[in-house]
Parts: C-alpha cells; sequence; structure tokens
RNA sequence: GCAUCCAUAGCUCAGCUGGAUAGAGCAACGGUUUUCUAAACCGUAGGUCAUAGGUUCGAAUCCUAUUGGGUGUACCA
C-alpha cells in the first residue's frame, strides 16, 4: 500500500529524517517514518503521521507537526505549504514536481514494464483429470494461473507454465469401462459431442450403472461398504487399471483413444480461456516416480520402515501427523509421485521459485510435501509455494459432478458471450462494425466480465457464482473498463493524438482530479511489484479499476478536449489519457483480458 | 476431537506488515445528454467491521477466547 510512496516520495522522508535530526538531535532510520495518502478531506497529496516521532520531539503531535512543517517548507522546494491535524501533517507538493513526473516517468512507453530480475519460476496450474469436462472451479484454477504468470512476467521473472495432467487412474478406467459396455463406439465424430463431454458421459453413466449394482448387492443383504467393493463395475474398473498398469495393449489402445478425445476438448476450452502451457507432464510418466525420494529419506534417516514394510515421515515436532509416504507392497501414494515429481521439475527447470496453483482443500497436502522437501536437505524447497484459493461455490452450495450442480466451464463460456452480445446489441453502438469485428468484440466482452469477475476476489477467499443472475457489466466489471479503455482510444484517434514527451515552456493548474490521476497513475509498477509479490491478481485488477473510474470523472469534469484552443493544454491532456489507456490495457493484459480499440 | 481458512452496507466485494470521520459496485431513490462513446457521471440513503476481552497515543487490521461457516484430518488423487 505505500510502496509507491517510498519509491516517489523517497526524498520527503529523507528530507523529514534531516529535519528531526537537526531540529531535535535524533537520528532516526527511515522505517520509523509513516507516510500515505493525504485524505481527501484535507489539503496536500502526502501525509507524515507525526506520532512516531513524538517520542522525540517530547513534544505534542501538533506541536512536532508545526516543528517539521517548517522545517520542510523551508527546505524542501516541492513542498509547497502544509497543514497540521491531530498528529497528521499534510504536504502540499508543488504541482511542477507532479508534471514532471508525469513528463519523465509516465510517459515513457516502457512506463510499468520491468528488466530481468534473474529469477525462474515455474507455474503449475490447470492439471485437470481427463475423465470429465472443466467446470468453474477449474476455470478459476486457469485464469488464476495464467494470470500470476503474467504477472511474475510482468515483474521480471522468466516463467515457465505447466500442467500437469492427471491422465490415469481408476477413475480414467470407470469411463473407459462404460465406454466400453455403452457407448456402442460413439466417437467425437459419430455423435458430434466435444471429447471431454463424450467422456465425461461415460463417466456419469458409469457412477449410474455402479449405484444401481450396489442397491442390488444391498437387497441381496450386503452392507454398504461390502456392496460397494463387491459390485462387479468397480472390479472390472479395477483390473483394468491393473491391465492398464501392465501394459495390457488392448486397454492402453483405448485409453489413448479416449484420453485424445479429451485433450481435444481442452485444447477448444484453453484457447477460449485464452491460457496455455510451456510444458505438459502427464502422469502416466510421473506416477511411477518418487521412489528414488524415498530411500533418499531412509538413508539420511528422515523417514522410517514399519515393521509392515511401509514407509513413514514423523511430523510431529512440526505440529502434523505421521505420514505415509510408501505403501507396504512398495506402491506409491500420491505424495510419493508428488516428491519425485518436484524433483524432475527442479531438474528440468531449476527454478528459483515454484508456484502450485491448487484448491485450498489440499492445504494440508502442500505443507506436508514442502516440509518433507525440506526435511530431506532439497536447497529448492524454499522456493515452493502453495497458492492455495477457495471453492467456487453456488447458492446451493458446493458444486458437485457427481449431482449435476456444476458450472460447466464451455456453456458459461458461451453464454458470457451470448450475453456480451445481447447487451452490445441493445446499446446500438456497433451496427457498423464487420461481422468479424463484431463477434471478436463479443467474445472480447464475454470473457472480460469472467474473468475480471473471477480475478477481483482475493485467491484464497471463497467466491459466490450465482448462475440465475448474470455476471454485471457495469460498475466494478471488465466491461466498464474495457469501454473506458474504448473510449479513450476514441477520443485520441479523433483528435489525431500521438503520444510525445512535452516539454513545458509554463506549468498547467492541474485540476484535482488530475493531480489525482498522476498520483494514481504513478503506482502502477509498484502495483505490479506488490500483486507479484502477493501472486495476487486481484489487487490489480481492483487497481485498474481505480484507474479507469478515475479517468471517468475527468472525463466528465473536464471541458471537450477536442476543443480545447490551449495547444499545449490539449496536448498534456491527451498525453494524461493515453497513459490511462496504457496502464488499463497493460493492467488488463497481466489479467489476461483483452481491451477494444473501440465498443 | 484436532488442524487450517473465512466472517466488513440488503447482495457481491475492497481496505488488513496498526494511523484521521471504514470504501466501491449492484440493488433502491433523485439528478445529468444541442459538448470528445450514458457499458458513463453527480447526489441521497444504507455499518455495533460476528461477539467479548487484551496490547497501543491509536485496532476492521495484531493477540486470546467464544460463536457461525468452509476445507482437511485414507496404505484415494
Amino acid at each position: 500500500m505505500l510502496i509507491w510512496l517510498f519509491l516517489a516520495m523517497n526524498f520527503i522522508i529523507s528530507e523529514a529524517v534531516k529535519g528531526i535530526k537537526q531540529l531535535y538531535n535524533e537520528d532516526v532510520a527511515e522505517g520509523l517514518l509513516n507516510i500515505q495518502d493525504t485524505r481527501k478531506e484535507f489539503e496536500g497529496q502526502v501525509t507524515i503521521v507525526v506520532f512516531p516521532i513524538v517520542r522525540f520531539s517530547k513534544k505534542s503531535p501538533e506541536q512536532t507537526g508545526n516543528d517539521l512543517g517548517a522545517y520542510l517548507l523551508e527546505n524542501v522546494k516541492e513542498v509547497t505549504a502544509f497543514n497540521v491535524v491531530k498528529g497528521f501533517l499534510n504536504l502540499s507538493i508543488d504541482h511542477e514536481y507532479w508534471l514532471n513526473l508525469f513528463n519523465t516517468k509516465l510517459l515513457s512507453p516502457h512506463y510499468g514494464t520491468f528488466p530481468s530480475n534473474g529469477r525462474k519460476v515455474m507455474v503449475e496450474y490447470s492439471s485437470p483429470n481427463t475423465n470429465k469436462p472443466l467446470h468453474l472451479g477449474h476455470v478459476r484454477n486457469n485464469l488464476l494461473g495464467y494470470s500470476v504468470a503474467e504477472l511474475l512476467k510482468a515483474s521480471g521473472s522468466e516463467v515457465f507454465k505447466v500442467n500437469l495432467v492427471n491422465d490415469r487412474g481408476i477413475h480414467i478406467c470407470k469411463s473407459m469401462l462404460a465406454w466400453q459396455n455403452w457407448g456402442n463406439g460413439e466417437t467425437p465424430a459419430s455423435s458430434g459431442l466435444k471429447g471431454d463431454h463424450l467422456v465425461g458421459k461415460y463417466y456419469v453413466i458409469f457412477d449410474k450403472e455402479y449405484k444401481k449394482e450396489i442397491d442390488a448387492l444391498k437387497a441381496d443383504g450386503q452392507t454398504e461398504e461390502e456392496a460397494k467393493k463387491n459390485a462387479p463395475l468397480i472390479k472390472a474398473a479395477q483390473a483394468m487399471l491393473l491391465a492398464w498398469e501392465t501394459g495390457d495393449t488392448a486397454v492402453i489402445d483405448l485409453w489413448k483413444m479416449m484420453n485424445g478425445w479429451v485433450y481435444d476438448g481442452f485444447e477448444v476450452t484453453y484457447k477460449n480461456l485464452g491460457v496455455d502451457f510451456d510444458k505438459y507432464y502427464y502422469e502416466s510418466n510421473t506416477y511411477l516416480l518418487g521412489k528414488d525420494s524415498v530411500e533418499e529419506g531412509l538413508a539420511k534417516g528422515v523417514f522410517f520402515k514399519k515393521p509392515d514394510g511401509s514407509v513413514w515421515i514423523d511430523l510431529t515436532e512440526d505440529g502434523l501427523d505421521q505420514k505415509l509416504v510408501l505403501r507396504a507392497d512398495g506402491t506409491s501414494v500420491y505424495i510419493t509421485q508428488d516428491l519425485g515429481t518436484a524433483q524432475m521439475k527442479y531438474d528440468d527447470f531449476n527454478m528459483d521459485e515454484s508456484i502450485y496453483v491448487v484448491g485450498n482443500e489440499q492445504d494440508y497436502h502442500f505443507k506436508v510435501l514442502f516440509l518433507i522437501l525440506d526435511k530431506l536437505g532439497k536447497s529448492w524447497a524454499k522456493g515452493l509455494y502453495h497458492l492455495s484459493y477457495g471453492m467456487v461455490d453456488l447458492p446451493s452450495g458446493k458444486m458437485k459432478s457427481r449431482e449435476g450442480t456444476v458450472v460447466d466451464a464451455d456453456d458459461l463460456i458461451a453464454e458470457m458471450v451470448a450475453t456480451a452480445k445481447e447487451k452490445t446489441e441493445a446499446l446500438g453502438k456497433v451496427d457498423h462494425f464487420s461481422e468479424e469485428e463484431k463477434s471478436t468484440l463479443y467474445y472480447n466482452i464475454g470473457m472480460g466480465a469472467l474473468k475480471y469477475f473471477l480475478l477481483k476476489v482475493e485467491p484464497k477467499k471463497r467466491l459466490l457464482f450465482d448462475p440465475s443472475e448474470s455476471i454485471d457489466f457495469q460498475g466494478n466489471t471488465g466491461p466498464f473498463i474495457q469501454y473506458t479503455h474504448a473510449r479513450i482510444k476514441s477520443l485520441l484517434t479523433k483528435a489525431g493524438h500521438t503520444v510525445g514527451i512535452q516539454g513545458f515552456d509554463r506549468h498547467f493548474a492541474l485540476t484535482e482530479t488530475e493531480l489525482d490521476m498522476i498520483i494514481l497513475l504513478d503506482k502502477f509498477p509498484a502495483e505490479i511489484t506488490a500483486a507479484a509479490a502477493a501472486f495476487s491478481p486481484a489487487t490489480l485488477a481492483n487497481y485498474v479499476y481505480e484507474v479507469a473510474k478515475l479517468f471517468n470523472k475527468f472525463y466528465h469534469e473536464v471541458p471537450p478536449i477536442i476543443k480545447e484552443e490551449d495547444a499545449q493544454l490539449q496536448h498534456y491532456r491527451l498525453n494524461l489519457s493515453w497513459v490511462t489507456a496504457h496502464v488499463i490495457k497493460s493492467g488488463m493484459r497481466i489479467l489476461g483480458i483483452e481491451v477494444p480499440e473501440r465498443m
């Protein structure tokens, strides 16, 4: 929050430190000084909180504020006035300072970009199962992962986006078995169904038939638990999994074919979501990994073996439990393969940091995983981070695939685009657009609304989505920000404006809103840094909204810029608009949202 | 039970490494278009920041307890 002030207002702090030395003969650390934006109702732009200084001045807060204010007014040329309200010293900074800042810093075409920081970061996200299509929960994951990756790139890191696909296991076999039994050779081509939806259909059929068998067995007197174990279908699925593991050709071929359908389907959804990956990992290749890590842990005495042969780690001293890392029969569990996969990813990329974008139901798992890697002495373990995000809830509660209460990703995307079309047509501004331009626009607006809706919320918070209410297009929304951008571009086009650094031969009296804009726009790089450090696109999303909102206020307050007769004033205001558009566009790009030139 | 996350306006959310009178959007009500795009702008109304203590000059923010909710606590992934 205050970071930008330490950048832009650094000189005020050091001057204040000098002032305290001179006034009270005390050497204080710069960190002691607390400065913030001046609240709207007071005069000034920068405020120093004087309470922390009072113990050095041994005077009242008011008196201290006045002393320091007088010193700064006297010794710092940018300070033009001050006032003290309670313990707050409000400073007015010369408009010339802000205008120079605007000219030299904000008008740079590279504004908001960072040079390489030399760090390599991996972001793992999406990580779908190949037995059913993606739903809204996956959408949040994908948009979040993509955006965090872009955020880290923007802040200067080299980023690898990876997708660890869960393409094997009993759940995959269920779809395969159901298709074998009841599919009659149905294919995406024969049915017109998208591949992932087709496979998902058979996953549901399996579940339905499985339940029938369970009910039948229960009717024969078995308990629920017995029935679940003894149902022929589940036994067949288990047998199929074994066959898969031994490389049975028929099963492998079926698996390849059906997974292929799913990948084709995912490809479409990913494309629509605008997400991409530098590398795919497949669990079918990694599920046997991790046994080396287990050996390593045993050798180092980090793990121990129980009499039955199973391997464990005792984490009770760290406030956690004992955790199994290898079954008694020598086979892997989930965490075994994650240990191995983590090592493999590090060997592949040598990254400094690795971000796992995974829902908060796996908080415990990652806590354990990272702790184990640390205990194994992996130097890179401290660079691991679980970006945990909250579930997407419906008004009825949690989404459940089995109960059919899921919001399907493809349906949602289609609905958003359709809604965008409807709303845009109702406004009647795009009738002269080409069909191609229209459909691109509808897509961008619909996805803009969806992406902004999901990304503006802090990742760790749960998110409520009500399918009966369409996502807003007004107010704090993606389309509002997109509209603001289009409006600015239209203005610049009409004015024939080309941005240029303008040497002012005089200074304008900035309006209050213009001053606010420069101050707000000046925070952009710090916002990127802060959002990247927090792995939170949400803070950036809210910042971009503030920028758009403030521009609209400015746009209404100021007389038509196109008709402005004072050429320098006009040029300056067009530049101000240009920077605003630049910040909006760059910020939205990080969120994965395209902003139209006109709409 | 234990662990962990969450609780701010009718609704959806900001604000949280302590700072001034807690902010937006939606919904409600009223106003703004012979002026550069009204998906906009301006205004009114709406709050015991879950509750109770504590630390502090100062707490929505930090600590403790309580209440309510989510998630986890498999030789599933």
